[in-house]
DNA sequence: CCACTAAATGAATGCCGTTCATTTACGATT
DNA sequence: AATCGTAAATGAACGGCATTCATTTAGTGG
């Protein structure tokens, strides 16, 4: 056979493909901006299982390493996927339209976005607003819509906080198989919860978890409007 | 140098601690409940972090791989212990008290339990009942506790699934920062939430959180207590 | 022109859940 | 009583993960 077919690769020969270029580049290939947006289209794409440092880097044609320059840590990546959703959140209707309607579109808006991103949930649930600036916009939308409807000032932020808390719930029920309740062999020991799920009525709904939706959010849109002046 | 120092360890000598068993042990060490127990243990001790598969192991003296003789996952563990936690849930006033009292203290205590282990928040809310028999033992006790007081069965299901919603959105409330609404530098730009925040009234409560979870559940009992026959 | 710095690389680290071949002792079958 | 199958342990792997670090390079400000 020829020589050159197995005589070691010349070490000062190019490769075929050029090797990856190192150092500062000509300019600056990734911010945070296009961390998110790589971001989003990974998790659409892939899920949040599929969603790790090495497939964000690889949607961004970048080593791992590199988005370390750009953000701290995964968790601030899912900060910034998060803000980035709760801007499509719908607030608009709290500038025009009546109280009751308002919150009715901006929970339903809020619940759809996030059942398709739950895992973003426990992370919004405890993150103080200075780090998520679109976040804070909708609550002060949200909050001037209140103010505006004659809510009482003292009882704005709570009654918000117990919406939320309901939306976030809500999210999860979203995602929650068809046949969760059923009790397969141990019917016969839960004789009035069988009943009650076979009676449930889904009242023109799609999945259960709208029907259970518009009762909580319904209840809790009649007891507050009472309360404003 | 006497040869006895440089010349490898005799292989058939006794090792100063005896070699750990292997093989079948005189009584099988583990099972499904002792793992619960050794879990919830560890959780306490070391918090959801420190929840590992290997300190699981090593809390009940074993080998990691031991425990797969006995569970399938790391999640199996988690539904187990979510399942424990769930009988710990107060379900006692639907057998006696006025529907509205017992729903209080249900709810009351339910979020109570989970507010202390949130990461299990999206186990359970996907969970088939059928995998965990005391959280069905639960829903059998509340929709038993709706029924006797005339709610209309058709509606059961939905009403239990939305204070649930709401219990679940309300525990991670509880872990949050105290001053997670503080907007900082950016406070001129969102006037109306800032007073919001400002005025919030704690109503003799200990925490913000609180105040939002007693709204809520108010709201939803209110509302609730209506649809009754 | 030079020093500084921002922004990339890729190798290494340490942890994690999980799998697997192997070992051993109990309990049932012959 | 001998045998056999199986339950239940070990410990050594494995692959994947987030993150760190020394190094390289190219623009930029003095």
């Amino acid at each position: 056979m020829p020589a050159s077919t197995s005589a070691p690769a010349d070490p000062h020969r190019h490769d075929a493909k050029p090797r990856r270029r190192v150092g500062r580049p000509a300019a600056a290939v990734l911010d945070q901006d296009g961390i998110t947006a790589a971001a989003l289209q990974l998790i659409g794409k892939s899920g949040y299982d599929g969603f790790t440092m090495a497939a964000l880097a690889r949607t961004l044609n970048v080593a791992p390493s590199a988005l370390y320059n750009h953000v701290s840590s995964k968790r601030d990546v899912l900060v910034l996927v998060q803000d980035h959703l709760t801007s499509l959140v719908d607030v608009s209707l709290f500038a025009s339209d009546p109280w009751d309607q308002a919150v009715r579109s901006w929970a339903w808006s809020y619940r759809d976005v996030f059942s398709k991103h739950t895992p973003l949930i426990p992370v919004i649930a405890v993150l103080p607003v200075t780090d998520a600036p679109k976040t804070l916009a909708m609550y002060e939308a949200v909050s001037a819509g209140f103010s505006r409807a004659g809510f009482p000032q003292r009882l704005i932020v709570s009654a918000i906080v117990a919406l939320e808390s309901f939306i976030f719930g809500s999210a999860y029920d979203v995602t929650a198989p068809a046949d969760i309740f059923d009790s397969g062999s141990m019917a016969d020991s839960t004789p009035n919860f069988t009943a009650a799920v076979k009676r449930q009525d889904l009242e023109g709904y799609d999945k259960p978890a709208d029907v259970a939706f518009n009762l909580g959010l319904e209840a809790m849109i009649a007891r507050f409007g009472t309360l404003r002046a």
